[in-house]
DNA sequence: GCCAACGTTGGC
DNA sequence: GCCAACGTTGGC
């Protein structure tokens, strides 16, 4: 999961309450669908710091609550707020996110390095997506760099 | 700031 | 339903 570090980074996740955070204000389609229909309590998520001077995988957390409507689509004042966007029908879905634990920082040239890695979603080109499913042999080939 | 890539919008 | 125009993303 891709945040910017100066809206959220992973410092920023470790002393929020809980180190807990509500993903909200994706407003894609595909990343929707990935967290409404994809990710469960309990999976790995990469911390990815994103449109930053060290673009890279900065720690792990895990999802911590199952997708439910993202609540500042119904609000007005926020700048996520989509007017199409009902309580009863609603558009956004956002899981919460909770903090593991922080890793060195793995940029983006590094996990380009990787032939592991060279199939990875995150990596591909052209992709934008902000979240983008992980295959267990990737996180697995991550976690060993880790140690 | 540039620009490739891609998603969304809206006229037809 | 097509597709040009536009907006956004995000690495560099």
């Amino acid at each position: 999961m891709k945040s910017e570090p100066s809206d959220v980074s992973i410092d920023d996740l470790a002393s929020m309450p809980g180190q807990n955070v509500a993903w909200y204000g994706v407003r894609n389609y595909q990343a929707r669908n990935f967290m409404r229909d994809q990710m469960r309590v309990g999976d790995g998520v990469f911390f990815y710091h994103s449109s930053c001077e060290q673009p890279g995988i900065a720690g792990i957390a895990e999802v911590s609550k199952l997708a439910y409507p993202d609540a500042t689509q119904f609000d007005p004042g926020s700048k996520y707020f989509d007017s199409k966007a009902a309580p009863q029908n609603p558009r956004w879905f956002n899981v919460d996110v909770r903090f593991v634990r922080k890793t060195r920082l793995i940029g983006i040239k590094e996990l380009r390095d990787y032939p592991d890695l060279a199939t990875m979603r995150i990596l591909q080109k052209g992709n934008r997506l902000s979240i983008t499913p992980v295959d267990p042999s990737e996180w697995n080939f991550i976690m060993g760099i880790l140690q």
